[in-house]
DNA sequence: GTTATTGCAAACCATTTGCAAGTGT
DNA sequence: ACACTTGCAAATGGTTTGCAATAAC
């Protein structure tokens, strides 16, 4: 019940990293984070976190489960203890959300890795990131006149990859939004 | 079966319209696209569509359809033909669907009405519009230079509005990513 | 030894859908 | 008459949760 920050291993200069710079693994920063909550690092949650950071790749809770269940010699993990990491490592700042327009909820690396927002194609479903650090400038601007303090954001663009913006498209049931 | 647009009364200079200038009323639009697509234009989705337009709020299917039922001596509407009917009015171009934290597809007015994106309060969940027609700008060259042809976006800035943002901040069961 | 954690299965919950009855043209 | 529509209730399906058993510190 004690509120002072007793146990805080490493003083990470977050915030205004240069984009590269990690100044810990994830397994390091997830260690601290659960640390400060008196929560402890098991071996499902171990296997998520390497599972998770095996591959920058976006995916949802559904998939890692599948995946981890997959592993041969790995600890089990069951689908709720997955959903619960994940929400876990939302909060410790080691993924974000990336909405897809189908209901999943599709994750992202958020650690050591660059703001960027992406394009989202409505035949096939591909994530393509891009960075693009005017807009969240603009952002700035326009919520400071709104007198809105900005955390984050979520941006999503939608349209055609090009594959599927190709003459011959073909037909797939995804035209949702 | 006939593919020909043989039914289109009033062709609407679409695409450009001054951001003020509305051709014609929700409920011609609606009747167009029914038509292209053999669809009638009932009861039900008559009395959902003036219920949607009767303000510029943002809502989602449940308490739209909440709303309806509590409508005096309107037409009974089913749960199943709200949802059924916002699906439409969104293929139709009369709405948009705006995500929010929760699960909840919200929806907003997508015609007669500029562009625009949101600000979303983490604490009390308010939306506040913004335009900003750089932003757009942006995403069209960005999307060029990665062969993306973009259709639209959805951008949701997150943060605190001006009233959670002042010093003594009330507690609530919002946090969520 | 506590207290956090897990797995299981059931619960959630907004949204969708099958189907028989009803309605618009 | 012939689709298209509706309402109902059941089904979906990703995610969450209650609870007893288990593991971490």
């Amino acid at each position: 019940m004690n509120p002072t920050t007793e146990a805080r291993p490493k003083k990470i200069p977050e915030g205004e990293l240069p984009a590269v710079a990690v100044s810990a693994s994830p397994r390091e920063k997830l260690e601290e984070f659960l640390a400060t909550r008196g929560l402890r690092l098991t071996q499902e949650r171990s296997a998520i976190l390497d599972e998770v950071f095996s591959s920058h790749l976006h995916f949802d809770g559904d998939e890692l489960a599948t995946r981890l269940a997959s592993r041969p010699g790995a600890v089990r993990v069951s689908r709720a203890t997955v959903y619960r990491t994940l929400r876990l490592m939302v909060e410790a700042g080691l993924l974000r959300r990336v909405a897809r327009p189908n209901g999943r909820e599709v994750y992202e690396h958020d650690y050591g890795y660059p703001q960027h927002d992406h394009f989202i194609c409505r035949v096939c479903g591909e994530l393509i990131e891009f960075q693009n650090g005017a807009i969240s400038e603009i952002l700035e601007e326009v919520a400071a006149k709104n007198s809105f303090r900005v955390s984050g954001h979520r941006l999503e663009v939608y349209g055609l990859c090009s594959k599927c913006s190709r003459p011959q498209r073909r037909h797939t049931k995804l035209d949702l939004l």
